[in-house]
DNA sequence: TATTGTTATACTCTATAACTATA
DNA sequence: TATAGTTATAGAGTATAACAATA
């Protein structure tokens, strides 16, 4: 527990947004060990699960993650056979990232780790504290833009 | 914005944490650009910046960063001439991390960094919702131990 | 001209395990 | 026996710049 002359004078959000990042991020690697998956792999699984098709560029806005990066995770995906690319009629220049068959039965253990960590974590968590957490990381992802 | 139905059913919350925490560093790194500092090396300054030595158990736990990281980040920081590492009286196996002069103006400077993103992105945020930001910061990490 | 996605390079971060010194 | 910290290795993430294809 931060000191109260801190928590007022110093900057405090953005060090408890990281640690709990890094923290939460290794219990779910753990958790879905058997699994065989890197954090970037979970994240972008766990956002592919809803079974909505993404181009490369929605994904990356959505997992915060760059072009870049996303190119090696994909790959590796496609390889497992969890997710294909496929030719976007809409834009000859972009592909749609869809989820195979075994990797939307992937997708679905990786949300479930995702959604039991949340429930665990957040059982004692009232509504509205919830509702300050999300406007808050909404500022603060607005302000970095 | 997500959907309703996206909110009352799917996991959320740790799919938001990763993504601010990815944009807040980009846009860290990016407004402190002459400093050449890795995301790691500014959450490690960030955490010094209060001037309290730490020893690299303790500092691992603030910032979440795994011990064998925390080694490396260490080391090019010590190079720099940002950071010593004090013998440890009461514990002979450990260091205290302390900053150097030149390590307490480039820490300073990183907290102001990361004290002017909180101050942006947090203007409009209710001290009602920082609070539920950060219980449930606490009660994430609480249940990833 | 700008954007989407990939490639290339060099460096940083991570997981894992082994190791030394101290507790 | 357990813990603090480092080292070693291999793989994954990052910034940056360049590139082809398409808009």
């Amino acid at each position: 527990m931060k000191s109260e002359d801190e928590l007022s004078t110093g900057p405090w959000a953005l060090l408890a947004l990281q640690r709990a990042t890094h923290r939460t991020l290794q219990a779910l690697a753990a958790s879905l060990a058997e699994l065989d998956l890197t954090a970037s792999e979970i994240n972008t699984l766990a956002n592919l699960a809803d079974g909505r098709g993404r181009t490369v560029r929605q994904l990356s806005l959505d997992t915060g993650t760059r072009g870049t990066t996303l190119t090696g995770v994909l790959d590796r995906l496609e390889r497992r056979g969890y997710l294909t690319r496929e030719p976007n009629a809409a834009d000859r220049r972009s592909f749609r990232i869809a989820l195979t068959e075994s990797g939307r039965g992937v997708a679905r253990r990786v949300r479930e780790a995702v959604a039991d960590v949340e429930r665990t974590a957040l059982a004692g968590v009232s509504p509205r504290q919830l509702d300050g957490y999300r406007a808050v990381l909404a500022a603060l992802q607005e302000a970095s833009r």
